[in-house]
DNA sequence: AAGTGGTCTAGACCACCAT
DNA sequence: TGGTGGTCTAGACCACTTA
């Protein structure tokens, strides 16, 4: 039997316009292997010095190429082992995209509970954020996120119907791992990045009853969209986190 | 005339325990010449082929070691010009250090008013944040910032005094540029990043008086600590966001 | 032992910037 | 025009992983 998933052959480059580095070509040579769905989310990419030759360009070129979508986030190296099509997984998501941990600075992943599922339609902030018409066909969910048992986020998610087709309560309740994991194997979206707002707003009554806290107690309220390649954007949620116990991190200036 | 800052004679590297790959050997050596003073913020670089052949090295392995710092924006290099020593600047700051714009995305830098500046003692949170004992000896300055002549933010530093002797709030106030090039400038200390705590809280009175709102409004209280090399604390502060016309921004996982 | 990515070399030539 | 960083080559050898 062949292989699932036969690593795509490449071609030489041959010109591409001057001013472009060649470095980059392959960079987006192989970004679109990726993106076309070639070379799947944890799959292994040919050997650099194949990958060279295939490109007709030099290992050094190629490594660059190569280091750059690892900066992305888009490929994981693994010394001894090879380069791989990043996937989402628990740890990846509380490294990159949960940013809220106990006030003594333990982290944890969430327990999520799902306590709403429905079809309906983008409000305005969510279809301006996803670029699309308010009232454009969408699922509308809520969940609620527990850290050490207790309640201390609630997540109010809008998924654009039209790249989500085929999603059911079931399918999203019983995935077997994180969410952004669920998008990436069942509708081959990539969350690579997010954008987020962070506001100060007193809790609603909605939010109240969610979390067991009282009305009108300030509490964060973070706005999200969701990107894959190209920046596109492919999901907006809205989550309101009791802080006190919990807090809101980020750290300034990596890169 | 000499020049202000002649540059430092590198050694050649010598052999420094297996394991450590070579790039960074050389990435320490220009590391700790920029902490000792030696190669101050603006100052330039000898070029890439010079250094190499001063530490003994390829300018590849070179040009991986300097490659290193750009990334941890210690070096900034400009094709044509140099690789220069980094400083502080109002760009920097808005771009790194100040996460404040407005709903519509509009981001200026602030206007800051002094509107107390005196010695006094590290609180708690403080202490521990800076890694000293409650009780030290520090400077406590509360700022007001404007954002198209709205008051929005309020901030209270608290600097220890072991770091900042000298600190007057008449050099304070009458700096010519930002309050991290005027740490950088008066007292050689480089802010390079900064870990941030957020939450939501209503305000209290003195914030509320400062900033024109109601008392408990919710408000964000964020709480940075300002890091230098090898990630050692040297400002605490708290800020008050007034958030609805204006938002705290991230973008996650870019790296 | 075989295969992978990681480091390092010693260049050549290009693109950009100041003068 | 001369100097800077940026790109690219064609290797060699090292360190790590798995079998």
């Amino acid at each position: 039997m062949p292989t699932v998933h036969p690593p795509p052959a490449f071609q030489p480059i041959v010109h591409e316009g001057v001013g472009v580095p060649l470095y980059r070509v392959v960079a987006r040579r192989l970004l679109a292997a990726i993106e076309s769905g070639a070379m799947p989310p944890g799959s292994v990419l040919p050997n650099e010095r194949d990958l060279a030759s295939q490109f007709g360009v030099s290992i050094g070129t190629l490594r660059q190429a190569v280091g750059e979508l690892v900066a992305s986030h888009v490929l994981l190296r693994r010394q001894g082992r090879g380069t791989f099509v990043a996937h989402h997984d628990a740890e990846r998501f509380l490294f990159h995209f949960f940013h809220v941990e106990r006030a003594d600075g333990l982290r944890e992943a969430p327990e999520v509970e799902t306590i709403r599922f429905e079809r309906g339609r983008l409000d305005d902030d969510a279809a301006d954020a996803l670029g699309l018409r308010p009232g454009s066909a969408a699922w509308r969910i809520e969940n609620r996120l527990r850290l050490q048992g207790r309640a201390v986020v609630h997540d109010r998610l809008q998924l654009p119907l039209s790249h989500f087709r085929g999603l059911t309560a079931k399918r999203f309740v019983e995935r077997p791992s994180t969410i952004y994991r669920l998008y990436q194997d069942a509708f081959a979206i990539t969350v690579l990045r997010a954008r987020e707002r962070v506001r100060a707003v007193a809790a609603d009554a909605d939010v109240a009853q969610a979390l067991g806290i009282t009305r009108s107690q300030p509490v964060l309220e973070v706005r999200r969209t969701a990107l894959t390649f190209g920046d596109r954007p492919v999901e907006y949620r809205v989550s309101t986190v009791v802080t006190g116990a919990h807090e809101y991190v980020q750290t300034l200036s990596r890169h």
